[in-house]
DNA sequence: GCCGTTTTCGGCCCGACTGTTTTCAGTCG
């Protein structure tokens, strides 16, 4: 069975391979190849089961690629595949990860020198043989020798997560900002698209003095090793193998350069596509027919030449938001300001709990939240849990609370732990008793995923379950998400019309903008939540609302976008 | 390999930086 996950993997692989066989990632089969990965990845619904004529609708799909995806889900294998694995394999392909050695080289020193695998290179290096090699020299064969040396630490494929690489980029940011001859300092790249994990910090600076900035920034103690600095590009690595790339433009041009430099790759090749079929063409530095500049000082001066609708960085990944903008236009998509209220809150009566009840509400009342669910853990949490009788004492202190505090609807609620069978804390009845429930995963990660899907599905089926708190259970970059059928999860949370948390942790952000999008395929609550447990992690909600985006999330499927009233009767429908 | 408001064939995004070169190829974003 070919899922949207396999078809993807297979032609990433496709991609990659064929970058190596064509000795060019520009190569436009290669190309080809992306683009029909960003249209898969667009389509909404299941791609298992669709006809070829089906396959061909999706954008960048053609009739081989629909041939190879049939072949996928016919035999589980793609003849084309296994003959590009077969001619480079896993031990070669792997010396594409070095940084500064791309396909021409690589096919040169597996030519003349008979390198199939890392051992070889680093022999090759050793024997000062590289350099002797046609467009190389010492220089090269030095600088592939470090890179092969730093491998582990920032290999072209190493991400970031978010939660580190974001204090990092608003910090060299900040600085730069105060710099005298500094008009703007912009973060940009992956983090402005707000993806959760990153490659790198690209930050685009509006300067009359490009050079004091180069300056400035090779000062800055964080660097470790300088990989380039040109008149307009300075590029470094920290010590954690954290790259960063700031550009320098004038300040008229910085509307341009920010499109540019957030990309995403797709999105940007799409965008200058788009300028050659107007007869214009588009760089960072602005949009241009002929020598005229058509526009660059904001983002928005840009699309609107282009004739489309200002994009949202989270949206900018080439999956459809160009020909929605140009087109029908895009989703009114959910925002901070809609937010009304959060639902996923705990107090110091959660063990792990840091702020009291009256500094929680107080918190909630200056964010300017009509309602919040108290939801501090279950019984079965047993260090951070609560009994039934601290749980009926707890409701009690909410219930007196109230009355201090009309002006905000307190919620007496729980984050129920979900058990490796999809049981929950205390017993049905009892359960009942909360005003509203958040189900989650704190254990069992590894189970298979059938067993995992199952008890999913049978916690979301229980009528006190309200919405599934941090789906996948991942950490960003430390723990991966566990195995689940999500098509199964995602046609639970249909029929149960239980809502699906976009946890707002930047370790977390879970569930993932990519099953959110599913979500907004179908008919699906959401609920955008902090988690918080103390009151300096309110400021989550920016970040669950921005991750939402990336996931096309309108406000109207938020269900704490909605008035209390509503709310409210949602919570307890399936109570009675 | 895909695609069409000049096209069903002939195109396919644009530029910075480095190293090896005397004008450009490779890599990267």
């Amino acid at each position: 069975m070919a899922g949207r996950t396999e078809v993807v993997r297979m032609l990433a692989e496709l991609a990659k391979l064929t970058a190596l066989d064509e000795g060019s990632p520009q190569a436009f089969r290669v190309r080809a190849y992306e683009k029909a990965i960003h249209g898969v990845e667009a389509h909404p619904g299941e791609m298992s089961g669709l006809s070829k004529a089906e396959l061909i609708t999706i954008a960048g799909v053609g009739g081989a690629t629909a041939d190879k995806i049939l072949e996928l889900e016919a035999t589980g294998q793609v003849a084309k595949l296994e003959a590009l694995r077969e001619k480079y394999p896993p031990p070669f392909v792997e010396l594409t990860k070095i940084p500064g050695l791309g396909p021409k080289t690589l096919k040169l020193i597996r030519a003349e020198l008979g390198v199939e695998d890392l051992e070889a290179l680093e022999d090759a290096i050793a024997g000062e043989q590289l350099r002797e090699l046609p467009g190389l020299g010492k220089t090269t064969e030095e600088k592939i020798g470090r890179a092969i040396e730093r491998l582990g630490l920032h290999g072209k494929d190493r991400r970031t997560p978010l939660v580190e690489a974001l204090p990092l980029a608003r910090s060299l940011a900040s600085r730069l900002e105060e710099k005298s001859d500094v008009d703007e300092a912009v973060i940009c790249g992956s983090i402005r698209r707000f993806s959760e994990a990153v490659g790198d910090i690209d930050i685009v600076v509006a300067t009359r003095e490009p050079r004091a900035v180069s300056e400035f920034v090779l000062a800055f103690s964080e660097v470790a090793e300088v990989i380039g600095s040109g008149e307009t590009k300075t590029s470094f690595l920290t010590r954690e193998g954290m790259q960063v790339d700031v550009r320098t433009v004038s300040p008229e041009q910085l509307g341009s350069a920010m499109l540019y430099f957030t990309g995403s790759k797709a999105h940007n090749i799409a965008l200058r596509q788009r300028a050659i079929d107007r007869g214009m063409l588009l760089s960072e530095y602005g949009l241009f027919e002929g020598d005229r500049v058509v526009a660059s000082v904001t983002e928005t001066d840009v699309y609107d030449a282009l004739e489309l609708e200002y994009i949202p960085p989270p949206l900018r990944e080439g999956t459809g938001e160009i020909e929605a903008a140009g087109g029908d236009g895009l989703p009114r998509l959910v925002a901070r300001e809609d937010i009304k209220g959060d639902l996923h809150y705990h107090s110091d009566r959660s063990g792990d709990g840091r702020s009291s009840l009256e500094d929680m509400i107080e918190a909630a009342l200056a964010h300017g939240y009509q309602y919040v669910a108290f939801t501090d853990h279950g019984e079965d949490l047993s260090i951070n849990g609560s009994s039934r009788e601290e749980m009926l004492a707890h409701r009690d202190a909410i219930r007196s609370l109230q009355e201090t505090y009309p002006e905000i609807t307190l919620l007496f609620g729980c984050e129920l732990n979900i058990g490796p069978d999809g049981g929950l804390d205390y017993d049905p009845e009892f359960r009942l008793e909360f005003d509203y429930c958040v189900a989650s995963i704190h254990s069992y990660f590894d189970l298979p995923s059938d067993q995992q899907t199952i008890r999913l599905l049978t916690a979301l089926h229980d009528p006190s379950v309200n919405a599934i708190g941090h789906l996948s259970g991942r950490y960003v970059g430390r723990r991966p998400g566990v195995e689940l059928d999500i098509e199964a999860i995602l046609e639970g949370l249909e029929v149960t019309g239980v809502a699906l948390e976009i946890n707002g942790a930047l370790d977390r952000l879970d569930a993932s903008a990519e099953v959110a999008r599913q979500a907004m395929a179908r008919d699906i609550n959401l609920v955008i939540d902090t988690d918080s447990h103390h009151t300096k992690d309110l400021v989550r909600m920016n970040y669950g609302v921005e991750y939402a985006r990336r996931g096309w999330v309108t406000s109207d499927r938020v269900v704490n976008t909605w008035g209390v009233d509503r709310l409210l009767s949602w919570a307890a429908r399936r109570r009675s």
